[in-house]
DNA sequence: AGATAAGTGGAGCAGCTACTCCGCTTATGG
DNA sequence: CCATAAGCGGAGTAGCTGCTCCACTTATCT
């Protein structure tokens, strides 16, 4: 089951097209021709559908790296000692893939509803670590009792939106858009809790 | 500018053709073939391609009538006395929304960021419409004075995302999902505020 | 009922795009 | 520096789908 070991610039012929399909996704959209990324790559078709067998999969494989990305990032939030900080700082970095993966931030909110059995499983690892993060709070006392959960994660997770985001970033700077998100999480919106 | 005034069996198909394009749409994805929901409603391609010039003028007939609807759910609530009372209605309306054009507000929520002046003019006054009520709200001091009003207007319109809502509905009932949505939102997660 | 214009159906065309095939190029190991 | 197998490019193919065309049907009016 290893790999058959590539030649070297077989390697790095993968590695451009990689690069390429990330920047055209972002800027055409997901439906954008496999024809243009090879172009961008500098390599002919036949090199892309080398690497990657069908369209499908090449989107696959960059849903899948959006995907680690964001439960390392999850992870990584999870591991801090206060939850509520934990939140603060995935919304921090979350901010961050946004404007690097944008585009695919749609897909991997419409991922939560579609079968493709592979990126459903890793779409539930990412909502239970948040869930898990949200019960952390619960149970330290710095969150409502009462909560419900798996809807608060959601909530978390859909701070993500690309278009809530940019549309913000229009006039405001990421730091107040952070602080403002998490002010609207934390305490909501009325004046008499 | 008035209308030529159809055949009485033009008019009927047309009624089918819209039936059969939310029913399509409703299964199939937005992607759905033209073919499909022609044979749906019973009539030929060419009935729908008379009623419709192209696929996507087809599309924007659905998305215009879900922002209308949207539309008009937002004034009710920007009607009622209390802005509180108000944003609980509005849920509401905008799950039963959800129950019927679940799969157009995708399309309503990416249309956000796309530039098809028509929609994202609708899309801006339901936007304003929403930041007055919250704006009511924060005057008549129900609301918090610091709020960022935009936020807050997109954060409601984002608990209509259909992902969210279907992914919850497996387990909850709407009532519990309007509740938790209600509390989540107006005061958030915190127990301290 | 007959005239006629309004409306219809569906075969087929055109254009688009994922993917294949194969003759050629080039990295690699001895 | 050669042999060779690994990799490459890009013209071409296949299949799909939006849309047109026009011979035919049918509602409507008198």
């Amino acid at each position: 089951m290893n790999e058959p070991v590539l030649r070297a610039d077989a390697r790095a012929n993968r590695t451009r097209l990689i690069e390429a399909a990330h920047a055209v996704f972002r800027e055409r959209g997901l439906d954008a021709e496999t024809k243009e990324i090879a172009e961008l790559a500098g390599v002919g078709i036949a090199t892309l559908y080398r690497n990657f067998a069908t369209r499908e999969e090449l989107v696959a494989a960059m849903v899948a790296e959006v995907q680690e990305r964001m439960q390392r990032t999850v992870r990584v939030a999870l591991a801090q000692d206060d939850a509520i900080d934990g939140i603060r700082s995935l919304l921090q970095a979350g901010f961050a893939m946004l404007d690097e993966y944008g585009y695919l931030m749609t897909v991997f909110h419409e991922s939560m509803h579609e079968d493709s059995a592979k990126h459903l499983s890793k779409q539930h690892e990412i909502l239970s670590a948040l869930g898990a993060l949200v019960q952390k709070g619960v149970a330290a006392g710095v969150l409502r009792r009462n909560l419900d959960v798996e809807l608060a994660a959601l909530r978390i997770l859909t701070s993500f939106l690309p278009p809530i985001y940019q549309h913000l970033r229009e006039t405001r700077d990421v730091e107040t858009i952070v602080d403002a998100q998490i002010q609207l999480l934390l305490h909501g919106m009325a004046t008499n809790p």
